[in-house]
DNA sequence: GTGAAAGCGCTAACAT
DNA sequence: ATGTTAGCGCTTTCAC
């Protein structure tokens, strides 16, 4: 062992690299890499030696290096608007599962519903060279804006949201089946006036929602009063807005589908100021069950998807990953209507 | 304009690099390298071609082969417990505020209390050899399990936990005098058997917030009676337990301090289900203050950073990047009581 | 103001 | 089973 890389002083120094071993074994870098990787084309007794030496000098693999050469990084990108959202974060928390599992890492991008800021986001995630993109595209997104990353061989799959063109591969919800069961729930509780809370026409979840709720109160005769529609982003204070000004009508809704479980906390917290209680004076059906849905007071009456979007996303990007030349996939989960707490019949 | 690199056909053949670009300009690769940055060095002209040109071909800087070039990666590494809590989400946002403020971008990983896998993630965010890291390190956390990563050159900031020893930046809570404050604020309203909520003694926010209980009721002249002591991890369910198991009891207690706002937001699901009203008929202060707090019904009173613990987290970070001599900082900010609706007198 | 040349640490042919 | 060699794309002296 020499003085200048002995075992007691790592940390200090030069850094351990694979040169540093192979001159200290005196057998050659190619070898030591093989080794360490456990190629069974080098001997045993040599990877035993080599990986022991490694683990004497504190070397780490150098992933910039490994990536120049084989221009792989390991790295999936994630981009989405809003981590804050439990939806977002819980998906989040699979597709680290799912990557990790496999080896790769994951680098982090929200943007706030802001088309520029995803727009820089994605620039500069492509410098990073990740192996593959999951993108919740911003309102707007048009699959130019997110070919640079494509052609620059990044794989992008859309996870929730997805663009109109583009041929990319996508999971998400059955949008309008997932809405339709809802509406068909609150009907066949005797439910007629009912209101939509939440969601934007531009993106797609929004627009499809809305649309497949107009045509599910169509379908079971009832009007389909574009003023019981209160849109908005998926968030708490959408929901709590639209219960005060739906409840504030001549006529109100008794009950109303939401966009997503946000919005429907939002109205279940704006039905407990107005000294209400849901589901015995007004009926809510969330969106996602998320994990909370099911701990609230009363627990929320919600669509849940039986496998999850976030896993199955990183799934198909691992194995598009894989096989670039694969058919794009379009994933649309269809929804079950999970009935808890918060809806009942009209009262009186 | 050769044929081989021609403006049309990018993303098709061999990529485009600084070679590229000084071949088709006639210049040399340290003039393209230069220019791209903006060096003052090279003449306005010449960068405004070379400028032109890599937009023209399409061209992505290739970080892989600047960071091993330069030992620099503009990565900030992040290790959260969960990122499905809201306060973890709230500062995860800020982070990455500040850090794509400042050109780096963020590598995350969860470890989901789980000391092994929070190893795991450390080691492979070594590999990629993050300019910084921002660690929320899980119980039992050791000085020697982080100690790889400064050696590696890469420093370390702790964010709400922290471990002892180590002598590391640390930005979280002064726990001590949030929980002193509730306590006051309860005994002021008139409440004499308070109950604590949540909190772990294996990490240090809980174990802090729990002695600071026990000394604030002592203070006060009160019995600190460790059987009004509900702990768990700092979430929705361990509130909710906590209030049906603390009002089942012969002297049910009339308020609770509670770790954090989730456990006090699970703590007023559990009010609800058992037909009781928070505020009250029952009194509740949590802390953190999460966007959500100010939301709910009702709004939640409870402790509030001024200045956010993410932001000023990523920013020591990258004081310290920028000086890697600097003496270590340790940021316990004093949260402010902002009563809202949870807390009132005790009924009767 | 610009060019030539070396080299960061690794992997993959190819040779032996 | 192991060694030799070239080179991934960039930055950085050092010349001119």
């Amino acid at each position: 062992m020499s003085v200048e890389s002995g075992g007691k002083r790592q940390g200090a120094g030069q850094p351990v690299t694979l040169q540093i071993i192979a001159a200290e074994l005196g057998v050659s870098t190619a070898t030591v890499s093989l080794a360490l990787r456990g190629n069974p084309a080098v001997a045993e007794a040599t990877r035993e030696r080599v990986q022991a030496q490694a683990r004497a000098l504190g070397y780490v693999y150098n992933r910039s290096a490994a990536s120049l050469r084989t221009a792989k990084t390991h790295i999936i990108a994630v981009c989405v608007h809003d981590i804050t959202s439990p939806y977002f974060a819980e998906m989040l928390t699979s597709i680290e599962d799912v990557a990790s599992a496999a080896g790769r890492t994951l680098l982090l991008g929200t943007y706030g519903e802001s088309l520029e800021r995803q727009r820089r986001l994605l620039q500069s995630f492509r410098e990073y060279r990740p192996d593959g993109v999951i993108l919740c595209p911003a309102a707007g997104t048009r699959p130019e804006d997110v070919r640079m990353l494509t052609e620059a061989g990044a794989p992008v799959v859309q996870l929730s949201r997805e663009m109109v063109g583009g041929g990319l591969d996508f999971v998400g919800s059955n949008d309008a089946d997932g809405t339709a069961r809802a509406v068909a729930h609150l009907i066949s509780l005797g439910h007629r006036r009912i209101a939509y809370f939440g969601g934007k026409d531009e993106v797609s979840t929004g627009a499809q929602r809305h649309a497949a709720f107009l045509a599910a109160m169509r379908a079971h005769g009832l009007a389909a009063d574009p003023s019981a529609i209160f849109p908005g982003w998926g968030r708490r204070e959408t929901g709590l807005a639209a219960v005060e000004q739906a409840l504030a009508r001549a006529e109100p809704p008794t009950a109303a589908v939401c966009f997503n479980d946000l919005t429907a906390f939002g109205a279940m917290l704006g039905l407990y100021r107005l000294g209400k209680q849901p589901g015995r004076d007004f009926s809510l059906v969330g969106y996602d069950d998320v994990r909370e849905a099911s701990q609230w007071a009363p627990p929320l009456t919600t669509l849940a998807h039986e496998t999850d979007p976030g896993r199955a996303a990183a799934e198909l990007l691992l194995a598009r990953i894989a096989d670039p030349a694969r058919a794009a996939q379009r994933l649309a989960l269809t929804p079950v209507l999970r009935v808890r707490g918060t809806t009942a019949a009209p009262r009186a």
